[in-house]
RNA sequence: GCGGGUGUGGCGGAAUGGUAGACGCGACAGACUCAAACUCUGUUUCCGCAAGGAGUGUCGGUUCGAGUCCGACCACCCGCACCA
């Protein structure tokens, strides 16, 4: 018996694997196609347990599918634009471009070992200018079809490096690298118009069955939709101009307990008033600095200040009410201004107690009696629930908020007062990064002409090579001979634009290029024809919103400038979103009191002790893996020291896939032990001796059919742990079989076609060693034979009162009566019945026997 | 604050309303060995010598029967763009 010994043969069958060219997806009209995709990585230049976990739950997708006769496609590339390259060249000189492909190499050098069953010939990178040509292309398409436009946008700029933040990159109002106070600067900026399509990006969301329920309700949210009543305040005492302040409320039905009106610290009235009121100004600078997360908000402190001007209610002229500047309303949603209803509203009812403005109920509880004076709080029922009005102005005195809120729209169309409108809190995508490393935005600034797109036949608009990251700012921006261009349509001196694209435009069509990686339009129509959509795509969870939301519109974008089929426009059949690696992180303190992390393999585990200097370790259970906390296990070493199949393996046991999963040494030397002990089994029945059948053969046969039908099941739900379980049981079942060597045999084979998906290479080296014929990979899917699933006798447990006193054991088919004489005569029962006759006597057929006393 | 999720042995986790704890880790015992490692066999939810009893975050409900369904609560985790 050959040992178990996974470093030569993971790299021989990956050799043969490629030479016999088993992976490359083949666009065949006769077989059924299908399309897995993994979110593809950023090249750090690592890969982590996260990718290995991701990339073998689509590995065992891709190779299930083959095994069932699908022509698959499963791709892989690279995430390759962004600013990690950026950084790297500014903090250690080299340029991005070398970084990224260096690391491109480096990484693919880590993931070919893991043999996945990856079609290497489509990769490719963003960066690639073969990709990014095409891309600029696709803009060019998009913006002739006025689906790109540009407008002013406020963005953080850093005064000191001379770029653009982006908020993660501000750290308490200053620049993360340079420390300057960040400033408020108004750029012109190309956008998407993504809002365009809120509507319809909702809307679709219902079609997406196979989407997790958490992403397709974030995204929901994210979008926003609402449905309320625009309508103008007519202003007392304002700036000149400003006439009207424009409102926008989901709540019109309240507009009679209106007891102030608050427009945003970006509104243009506080914009004016900022210019000649310097206490004004300084409120207004004051709302500037706080935080502007929902969280922030919802928890901060409400601040207002009164402007002094008035508006007259819309439904009475005499009426007038105050008008705040107010921390808490965003210019960027409805129109920036709203009115306050203090009764029906707990910010609103803060701000009012605050500031000492009226409260006045609108509607109360059905059975409530008319309020004596102020509300102690707010009243917020549900939209859903009948109120009683009393002080309503449209629809029954007894109605629900969702009615009421309709009859007051109606009410204010039909006398002019506003009229509803539906709003998304979807913005458009702003696409501009003022960056080097990224797509150009593929037009010209011509002094005559305007934004002149560049010429297809001049693309790809190539990034220059020749640039220095030593002065802040973009290189692009002073790069004299790239910038410096001529116009496509008049030919005058003209500049080039020098924002580059967000890396989101390179992610949210990687997967259609994957069908054709080297036409030479973005896509072929026969090639999106055939793959497209993907089936299952696979990736984390952070990426729930923003990656998914922009490819779903993407798509749409492509479809509409003839680059994708109507059919993909929702790209992604079925969504999974996997759950991380964790680890235990090992803290000491040192004597400063502050924290020191410790690596995994200089721990001594069982004795929770630094091994070098015998110190005590703190564990802290299941935290994210990451380098600052030093609990990393690189996949590497594990590949290393056990075989590519063990890690495949252990990360897909245990935890279901969309849960985390934790990493322990232990685990992975035991999921390494377990599969020596598939091998040894293995080799034994290979060297066995076929003789006559045996008596538990037919056991044995039925236990490996289980497993098929088991396996099958729970690889179709995405349950890979149980399909893991499923496998150690058949292993189980084989160790301690007394069949013969024929049905051992027959048994073994079944257990690599089904062990093939986790771990291939162990697969084929068992498949090979029993004689099998080629590749197990090729061998097809084994079917569970119906007859050997159903078992002649079952195991009835007898409950008394629905607790379990006893069991029986029967023929499957006996009828219910015969199982009711069977039960009665069990001692148990005949105890607990003490001679009187049970009141209720259930026997539901092959499951379970209660007898009520 | 809002939205969502999760609570089952020492641990990861199984369980169409029908035997709770499959499978694995760890632990313990035994076999093999001069010995250890490897390997193999067994035990392992808790209380109890046993008979037996209790048990899926807590409290209640529906049901012949609840981890599973319903109601209230508690704890923890995740997301959030000032959402009118």
């Amino acid at each position: 018996m050959t040992p178990y010994a996974p470093a030569q043969s993971e790299k021989k069958w990956q050799a043969a694997w490629n030479a016999a060219g088993v992976f490359t997806a083949r666009h065949d009209p006769l077989r059924p196609k299908y399309y897995v995709l993994e979110m593809f990585p950023y090249p750090s230049g690592r890969i982590h347990m996260g990718h290995v976990r991701n990339y073998t739950m689509g590995d065992v997708v891709a190779r299930y599918k083959m095994s069932c006769g699908f022509s698959v496609l499963h791709p892989m590339g690279w995430d390759a634009f962004g600013m990690p390259a950026e950084n790297a060249a500014m903090e250690r000189g080299g340029h991005p471009k070398e970084w990224t492909y260096g690391n491109i190499a480096d990484m693919r050098g880590q993931m070919k070992p893991l043999g996945l069953s990856i079609d290497w010939s489509r990769e490719f990178a963003t960066c690639d200018p073969e990709y990014y040509g095409q891309q600029q292309a696709m803009f060019l398409d998009m913006l002739d079809a006025g689906l790109v436009y540009r407008k002013n946008a406020v963005v953080n700029w850093d005064p000191v490096d001379m770029t653009v933040l982006a908020n993660e990159q501000v750290i308490d109002g200053r620049g993360w690298r340079s420390g300057a106070l960040v400033e408020r600067r108004e750029l012109t900026q190309w956008f998407f118009r993504i809002s365009d399509y809120a509507g319809e990006l909702l809307e679709a969301l219902d079609g997406l069955k196979d989407w997790p329920e958490k992403v397709r309700l974030m995204q929901a949210n994210w979008i926003g939709q609402s449905r309320g009543l625009q309508f103008a305040f007519g202003t007392v005492n304002a700036p000149k101009g400003f006439d009207r302040i424009e409102c926008y409320t989901t709540r019109p039905d309240t507009l009679m307990g209106a007891s102030f009106v608050g427009i945003s610290p970006d509104h243009p009235i506080a914009r004016a008033l900022e210019k000649t009121d310097p206490d004004m100004a300084a409120f207004i600078a004051e709302c500037r600095k706080g935080g502007t997360t929902e969280e922030a908000i919802e928890t901060g402190e409400k601040l207002g200040r009164d402007t002094g001007i008035r508006v007259r209610h819309p439904l009475d002229e005499a009426w007038e009410l105050p008008v705040y500047i107010a921390n808490f309303i965003l210019m960027d949603y409805g129109t920036g201004a709203i009115f306050g209803c203090p009764a029906h509203d707990a910010r609103d009812f803060e701000f009012a107690t605050k500031y000492g403005l009226p409260i006045n109920p609108v509607f109360i509880a059905p059975g409530a009696d008319a309020p004596q004076g102020a509300p102690e709080a707010e009243y917020v029922p549900p939209k859903t629930e009948k109120v009683r009005y009393i002080r309503g102005y449209a629809g029954d005195e007894l109605q629900t908020g969702e009615d009421a809120i309709a009859a007051a729209i109606a009410f204010c169309e039909a006398n002019g007062i506003g009229r509803g409108v539906t709003n998304y809190r979807l913005r458009d995508w702003g696409l501009s990064r003022q960056r080097y490393w990224g797509c150009p935005i593929p037009v010209v600034h011509c002094p005559n002409c305007g934004v002149v797109p560049e010429k297809k036949e001049n693309l790809p608009v190539r990034l220059p090579d020749d640039v220095t990251f030593d002065k802040p700012g973009n290189p692009l921006d002073r790069h004299p001979t790239w910038r410096d261009t001529t116009c496509p349509n008049c030919g005058a001196p003209a500049r080039r634009e020098t924002d580059t694209m967000d890396t989101f435009v390179d992610s949210s069509w990687y997967y259609a290029r994957f069908t054709a990686p080297h036409a030479t339009t973005p896509t072929d129509p026969e090639e999106t024809e055939y793959w497209m959509n993907v089936d299952q795509y696979i990736g984390g969870i952070e990426h729930a919103i923003l990656h998914l939301l922009y490819s779903r519109f993407f798509a749409r974008a492509m479809h509409k400038t003839g680059h994708l089929p109507a059919k993909a426009i929702e790209p992604f059949n079925a969504l999974f979103t996997q759950g991380m690696v964790t680890h235990e992180i090992y803290k000491t303190t040192d004597t400063n009191g502050r924290p020191v992390y410790h690596l995994p393999e200089d721990i001594d585990r069982e004795a929770g002790v630094v091994k070098e200097t015998g110190e005590k370790v703190e564990i802290i259970p299941s935290a994210k893996m990451s380098k600052s906390k030093k609990n990393v296990v690189d996949p590497m070493n594990i590949i290393a020291s056990f075989g590519a199949d063990t890690a495949r393996f252990f990360v897909m046991s245990d935890s279901p896939p969309e849960r985390d999963v934790e990493w322990t040494a232990a685990g992975a030397e035991a999921t390494s032990k377990f599969l020596a002990r598939v091998w040894r089994i293995a080799s034994e029945i290979a060297e066995g001796a076929d003789g006559p059948g045996g008596a538990e053969d037919l056991a044995l046969l039925k236990a490996a059919h289980r497993a098929i039908d088991e396996v099958t099941r729970s690889i179709e739900g995405f349950a890979f742990n149980k399909a893991v379980a499923a496998i150690y049981g058949l292993a189980n079942a084989m160790a301690r079989t007394q069949a013969a060597n024929p049905a051992r045999r027959e048994a073994m084979q079944i257990m690599a076609q089904l062990m093939a998906p986790m771990v291939p290479h162990l697969a084929e080296d068992i498949w090979a060693a029993l004689g099998g014929e080629g590749f197990v990979v090729q061998a097809g899917w084994p079917k569970a034979d119906p007859a050997l699933l159903v078992e002649d006798d079952v195991t009835l447990p007898i409950q008394i009162n629905g607790k379990k006193r006893g069991e029986v054991t029967v023929p499957k088919t006996m009828p219910a009566s015969e199982v009711e004489k069977i039960v009665l005569a069990d001692e148990a029962v005949i105890k607990a019945l003490a001679g009187g006759q049970p009141r209720k006597l259930i026997v539901v057929p092959g499951r379970i026997v209660n007898v009520v006393i």
